[in-house]
Order: structure tokens, then sequence, then C-alpha cells
DNA sequence: GCATCTGATGCAATCGATTACATCGCTGCA
DNA sequence: TGCAGCGATGTAATCGATTGCATCAGATGC
């Protein structure tokens, strides 16, 4: 019924050659004459000719796209993230698939189906909290993609990762608050099993044991990176009989709800309260107050984890050299209004 | 090297059927006896053995996805559409990719690519102004997989669209602004030339002018639907000799960026102007102040879209049924704070 | 002048799943 | 008994690009 499109042969006989010389003018130019390659290139255009990429990925034995699984993919701190890896994949000719692992369609099985070769050729992981027989490095390895970890990390884990200096930045933010005057530092962590939740906490303590100030464990507070549970602490935080003058969100978003939900119970921040957040998302020199955190370089996190799959991909397909590295980025404290020296 | 995974072959040996067998039990089960199905999905797991996507969609002469183009992946209210639509997606066997139409990396000719058949199955659209001979119905368009418009549409385009009540919306806003006695109101638009700016400041007006409100064009602001244009917007605010007392704001982000721009500079929200803003984003509840805007089902738009995609894509199989049918999806006004009588 | 080499190109097998068509065995009816 | 009909299954062509190997023309060397 409707047109078939044209195919490699189409162009072949357009330009006069076999279709071999096309698929190299395609893959390979410089196998082909000038002369021809021209001709070809002519025939090309003027079919109108597209690859099939299900005929090329067929014939090469791969997928032609990489998997980027990205634990919640409403949060503006992972779209920023996933802009990175969409730019620095954009020229290689692999497609980027999404997959937003705790989306309630994403089952297990489908998360599992994308670790397998056929379905995508590498894999970028956001979110090192997968079931561990998803990610483990083990037996089945060998069948699977290469992985990049981004962000989140598994401990001990030989595979590349791109992460920040989170127990730095935790660090930072303490020592920003100190050097304000505060002598009452409070925390709000993430879920307490991720990584990211630990280093921050661990950087937390460091920092507060070096000013020598007091670590008090019912100044901690289970939040999950979330602007809700940001604003339930709130409410905890507000019970307490004794209150810290200064409060360290493991993410922006906690302590922007954490901000909302004291403005809304008639406590400001920073005259009642120092909040510092963590990732500096674009929200963050907007709010109200603007918020003093810890900025991550997000789009550089995201590209460089792009670039090292690519590198892995490509050392793939020539020797097997185990390209392991584990690149750390940057982190840096952006003071703003939300932080003040104490009352 | 690598051993090879198994194929449709060693399952069909392992079974001890043909693979054609296997094929249909994969495909089409019901022309298989239940017997040999049994077999044959035994077989399928001891093997281990993964359909290879790229066989069956050379096979099928389909490309195996749908591509999604966005104007602004870091936009998180773009993000919860994405949510809905992969969810929507999940169980259909496309894969979904996500492309940023404003990115520098996914030039003009990239987005072109994926508007050719054999490299998606169908688009989801949520930015109305690209280039038109891109997105134009034109001569070509036979050779053009289906496309579904969500949020944005071209007027009088004949195919799917997904959207909300934008002037209704609007009107909206500037009712319950009324309501509370404001009566001079000022609005902050997005582009120019976008279909959402148009339909909320034709609704703005056409409510301004049922409740006898003037409408004084140096009360409309042009922005671009950011955050940073809401703060730069604010300084324009400020600038005026006779001020409105409330003011209307084609998006949350447009909101957050001019409220925060005006505590900055000492000018406090809802007491010495009210702002309303529009989408509903996750944030704008733990604002402070909390801010009112007319909130848009998000998640429901985007697996609308992606449901009418796919009944296109089913129907494209069977008849060549024009399926064209606008689905216009309701608003609604969530009061918060950020909204009061005027002084 | 002839053998050899090199670069360009063509031939044809191949990747793995699907599906039109053929085949086979069985039931049921005349 | 014979044959149509039907459900289940097998055979083999097919989708479109890639690539190992063969071929060929022209250049180079002796």
């Amino acid at each position: 019924m409707t047109a078939r499109f044209p195919n490699i042969g189409d162009v072949a006989t357009a330009a006069g050659v076999s279709t071999a010389t096309v698929s190299r003018v395609l893959s390979a130019p410089d196998r082909v004459s000038e002369a021809t390659r021209a001709i070809v290139i002519r025939a090309i255009e003027e079919t109108g000719y597209r690859i099939n990429h299900a005929a090329r990925n067929l014939r090469r034995r791969q997928a032609g796209g990489i998997v980027v699984l990205v634990p919640n993919l409403a949060n503006p701190f992972f779209s920023q993230i996933l802009s990175g890896i969409t730019s620095a994949m954009a020229t290689s000719g692999y497609n980027v698939l999404i997959a937003d692992t705790r989306h309630a369609g994403d089952a297990d099985h489908r998360i599992a189906d994308y670790l397998h070769n056929n379905r995508s050729d590498g894999l970028i992981v956001l979110d090192a909290q997968l079931p561990p027989d998803v990610l483990s490095a083990g037996e089945t390895a060998a069948r699977r993609p290469p992985i990049v970890f981004a962000c989140e990390w598994l401990d001990d884990d030989p595979r590349p990762t791109v992460t920040i200096d989170n127990f730095e930045g935790a660090r930072l933010a303490v020592d920003h608050l100190a050097d304000l005057g505060h002598r009452s530092i409070g925390h709000l962590t993430g879920p307490p099993d991720n990584v990211l939740t630990i280093a921050r906490a661990r950087g937390t303590r460091a920092a507060l044991a070096a000013r020598n100030l007091t670590v008090r464990e019912d100044w901690f507070f289970e939040g999950d990176f979330s602007l809700a549970s940001g604003a339930a602490l709130a409410v905890h935080w507000l019970a307490l009989s004794e209150r810290p003058s200064a409060v360290f969100c493991a993410s922006d978003a906690m302590a922007c709800g954490f901000i909302g939900a004291l403005h809304q119970r008639g406590v400001s921040v920073p005259d009642d309260v120092s909040v510092v957040g963590f990732d500096d998302i674009e929200i963050a020199a907007h709010f109200v107050p603007s918020l003093t955190t810890i900025a991550q370089p997000r789009a550089l996190i995201g590209e460089t984890a792009a670039r090292t799959l690519l590198a892995l991909l490509e050392n793939g397909r020539t020797t097997d050299v185990a390209t392991s590295v584990s690149q750390t980025l940057p982190v840096r404290l952006v003071a703003r209004e939300s932080s003040a020296p104490p009352r």
C-alpha cells in the first residue's frame, strides 16, 4: 500500500554501485574512493534514504542504545544529569532510554531486561539501591552490558563510577554553619540504606567532631530526600524540647520542604533557624529565603558518566581492557540567605 | 570469544519444535497447542533466551520505539508528564526515547531523523514551536510516523491533541483574584509566539473584561515560563509607577522566580501583591508563601497522550481510520497563601 | 614484459525473528 | 470409505545492512 522506503539496494542502483559500497560510504568512508563516495552521497540524498537501524543493529549484534536507570524522573535533580547524558550521547549514534526504577510500570523484570545485552549496549545507573541480584557483578555479568554508576555507587564494586565528594560536601556545609557561630547543628538525612545518606551523615559527624561540637542523635532526622519528607520532619523538629540553631539537609528538596513547613507554623529561616541544603537545584537561588547549599556539577556528572560509558563501549569493540576508573567531581558551597549567624 | 546468546533456534532445538512454533509462542500464543506452549516456555526459561528486538523490528518493519519531543527536560513540569507517558507505555513493548528539543546536542537534523518511520514508530510532541517544516502535516507526512501533540498544539492541525483548557485556567485565576477584591491585575506571559501564552493571555483579557476590570497593556509582561524570567520581570514590575495589586503568572516557575526576586527587594507576597501561578508543580505547595495556582493533571496528560498514540499505532496496523480526536482535560484552582485580599 | 602488490569494489553469506504457505493428522459427515 | 475442514506445526523466504573473501584494474619493481 504505502510505497516502500528506499533501502540500501535502491541507493546502490541509483548510484550504479553495489550495496557493499553504499554500506562502506555509511560506516567506513575511508575505504571508498572520493569519486564514488560523492556519487553515493548524491544518490542517498536523491532517494531520501534513511538507514534502517534495526537491520544495522541486527547485523552488528548490538542494541543501538544505552539505558539510564534513574530513581525518580520527576526529581529536578536528575533531569539535569539526564541533560548532560543526552548531550554527551547525542553525536554517538546511541539511543538513550530512560527508565524510572521506582515507577510502578517499570517492574523488576523490566529492569532486568535492560541488563541484557541485546536490549541495551550499556547502562548508566543512578540508583544503587536496586535489588542486588540486578546489579551484582556476579557470574552472569559477562552476559551483561557494561555499567557506569553515577551519583550513587556500590561499595567495593570494581565498575567505573562517577561521583562527587559527599563527605567533603557535608564538611563544607557544617563548617559554614560553624563559621557563622552555630554550636548546635542538626541533620536531615536521606533514606537510611542509601550510600549518599551514609556518606553525608558521616561527613556531618566528622565535621561536627572536628569542631568539638556535640553529635546529638536526636538531632539527626531520617528523611528520603523528598520535599514531603522535609516538610514532615519540620514537625518533628518543632517538637524537640531543645532545638539546634541550624539544620543541614541532605537534599535541597528536603530543605525547601522543611523551610516551607516551618514557615507555615510561623518559624522563620534564617532568623529562627539556619538551613543548608545539598544539590543546588535551580529553585534554590529563587527560594524564599534563597537557599545556602552545596552545589554539584550536575550536567558534568551526566556528561562524564556518558563519556566513560562510551569509552567502555569503544574499548569492548577493540580490546578487552578492563576500564575501571572512579571519578570524583568537585563540590562547592554556595552561601545564600537561608544561613545566618544564630540569634 | 564470548559465548553466543541463545536464539530462537536454540530454543526450538531444546523444545524439539521448529523456530516458527517458538515464534508463535512469543507473539501469538493462541495459535499453539497448550502442551507445546508449555514445553516451549520451559525451554525458553532453561536456555535463558531473550528476544532479539533488532531482529523482530527488522522483520516487522518497525522501529520498536516512540519518541517524546520535550522542550526542556530540566523543567519539572515536563518530568511528570514523562512519568505518565512511560507508565502508559511500559506494558506496550515500545521503547520510549526522550529528546530535548532545545538542547544544543539535539540539532534539527536529529529531530527530523526521529520523524522518519524507521527511526520511531510514533511521536509525542510537547513542543509545538519546532520549525514548521519539521512538524507540518504536508505531503511527506505519509512517510512519517503518527504524531500526538500534548500540552501544546498547532492551530488547525487535524492530528490528535491532548491539552488542558488554558483559557478556562486563566479565567479561574483572574476570577479568584477578582473575588478576593483585586481590581488591578497584571499578567506574566510565556514566550510571545507560544500557543499556551496566547491562550492564557486571551483567557486573562476575557476574564478581566467580563469583570469590568481594565486591561492595561503595561501590566502584561513578556517572559518565557522560566524561573529566571520571573525573577527578571519582578524588576520591571517594581519599576512601574502604578502597580497592580495582583499578578497572574503563566507558569509556576515564573511565579516562584517573581516572588523570590520581590522578596530579595523587600516586597512581600501576598501582603504587597498577590500572585497566582499555573501548573501546580510539586514545589508550589512548599514554596514560601505556598503558591496559589492552576493545577494541571500532568500524569494524566502524559498517560492520555501515550494511550492515544498506542491506539493510533494499533489502528495503523489494521485499518486506516484517521483517528483524530482532541482531548481537553480539566484544570482546577488550588488556593494557597500567595493570594489574599488587597490591602 | 611479467610478476606482485595495493586499493577499490562486488558477491554472497549472515545476523535472528516472523509469517505465508504447505503439510499432516484427525474429526465428522455423507 | 472418502473427502472436506480444521487445528497444529514445519519449511523456507524475507526484512536491510554489514563484512569476509574474491576479483579486478592499475601501479610498481626488476
